[in-house]
DNA sequence: TTTTTTATTGATATTCATTATCAATAAGAT
DNA sequence: ATCTTATTGATAATGAATATCAATAAAAAA
């Protein structure tokens, strides 16, 4: 079954019409098979991908896809709010599902400011949650902004460069 | 008083040789001229740069300047934890002093995923302090990371494109 | 101070992530 | 089934960032 030939379609389990449409298709937006692959793409893989991770592992079940298909439809999507857009100072940019998305697995990083090392922390505190349901509500109001997500990043250095640099480079 | 005649010095205020050598010197680095205007540009202004704007101010009083050197010296103060160094999707990477860092003006990031507006908050609630005060010390001991600054991104819709797009783009 | 060593600089060539272009295709409307 | 046009894939173009290298100047040594 190849997406690409005439009328084939992915079918995920996880791949409901609904989702997608919420994507693309309420602002006349088209459901294509490269939209359809990218957007499951994201609901099935964990953490963050390069536009070329996304497309070399989409490409394998998906031979006809291009590469600036892929950065097309992540750059719309991180437009529309669906994807977050990051960039952890490795020259290219990285894309996650955004937390306020269906099946977005909310994570906050931990940078090396040395190494570049990016470590992902899942078990928040409950305080967490409740310090963001009310600053987002607090900062709407303020400042008029329809927040769908955040991310948040701390700096400084991974246990080996701190080690390794007791005055930092 | 040109900075790049011999022996001529940049006499800011703030540019105490302390602070040049915190930055360069300690871990054998030289303080040069360039190294010393970086620096104390990101001490007198406020917000957030890219290496070309930093250039372009700094060209005006430093003719002989070169770009290259702007680009190295970013890199070096990022790593070094005196910039942190952010990507706001524009591009191009934007530094700023980093909050840890002796004069840094600690704030928060609203970024408008379909325009790219990027506002900042200066006005936190005390809340917000306390959160950021505990987070920290939790993790740097959960995950053996010396942690020297953080930011904070809230992506979403700003006023304007809230109200252009009902029907997200 | 003068000399020596070598990190840093400025100019510029190069790399490579991302975007623009455009004819061919196919999604959704009629 | 046909029509309209948004989207695609291939690839050329752009531009931010890095690598190269001879010249320079900061810090150390004499």
């Amino acid at each position: 079954m190849n997406i690409n030939k005439k009328n084939a379609r992915l079918n995920f389990s996880c791949c409901r019409e609904g989702r997608l449409r919420g994507c693309f298709n309420r602002s006349g937006g088209r459901i294509t098979g490269p939209r359809r692959a990218i957007v499951d793409f994201f609901h099935h893989e964990k953490g963050h991908f390069t536009a070329e991770e996304v497309f070399a592992k989409l490409a394998l079940r998906y031979p006809g896809l291009g590469i600036a298909t892929v950065y097309r439809t992540l750059s719309a999507l991180s437009s529309s709010g669906v994807l977050n857009r990051f960039d952890f100072g490795e020259g290219k940019a990285k894309y996650e599902l955004s937390d306020g998305h269906e099946g977005g697995s909310h994570h906050h990083h931990l940078v090396c400011s040395n190494c570049g090392k990016i470590m992902e922390y899942y078990d928040f505190m409950d305080e967490e949650r409740d310090f963001f349901n009310k600053i987002e509500k607090t900062l709407s109001n303020r400042h008029n902004f329809l927040i769908k997500g955040h991310s948040l990043h701390f700096y400084g250095f991974c246990e080996k460069c701190k080690k390794e640099n007791r005055e930092v480079k």
